[in-house]
DNA sequence: TAAGATTTGTGCGTATGTATT
DNA sequence: TAATACATACGCACAAATCTT
């Protein structure tokens, strides 16, 4: 629903906004191979830079949440096995 | 010996720059935790932005190369046991 | 075939915060 | 107090690949 960042908070931008999309992800308002907000739809989405977008995906993929294709999207990783917690395993 | 960045490679340069750092850890130029160049030494010695310096020094930690201690610096690590190569499979 | 929009990749410049020395 | 070093964040630009029209 639009909820804004949080500067006062100790928890940085980036993490707050991969926050709200994992659980996006476990409440399965994202599905498994359903793309995750582009990266201008996020800075859009937080009012926030592009750098701060990235790091938030980047994020996402270290924790196995997500994975990247290059000029196409990042969409939803299966995580239903949890064999991979996030060290990407495959 | 100071090699130039060489921008018509399809190598980008943050890549060149850890290449050449590797180099030097299998040379044994750069000991087990000794320091690796700092930022903004590689800044200063390849003359790229700190966001270049930052991803060459990060990749050399996901390559297993080295290990950052927050706040206080990056070095070489010791791969001696060859125990861990890089664990991202993919 | 071509143009345009979209998305990620890469690079540069700058600033602030925090921790260490 | 100051210098050093990393993490984070903001701004901007162009390239490459993809997708749509």
């Amino acid at each position: 629903m639009a909820a804004p960042i949080d500067y006062d908070s100790p928890i940085p931008p980036y993490r707050q906004i991969a926050t709200e999309i994992i659980r996006d992800i476990e409440s399965g308002s994202l599905a498994v191979d359903r793309p995750v907000p582009s990266e201008s739809a996020l800075i859009q989405r937080w009012g926030v830079a592009r750098d701060t977008a990235r790091r938030a995906v980047r994020h996402l993929r270290e924790l196995g949440y997500v994975y990247t294709v290059p000029q196409r999207g990042t969409y939803v990783q299966d995580r239903s096995t949890h064999d991979n917690d996030h060290q990407g395993g495959e």
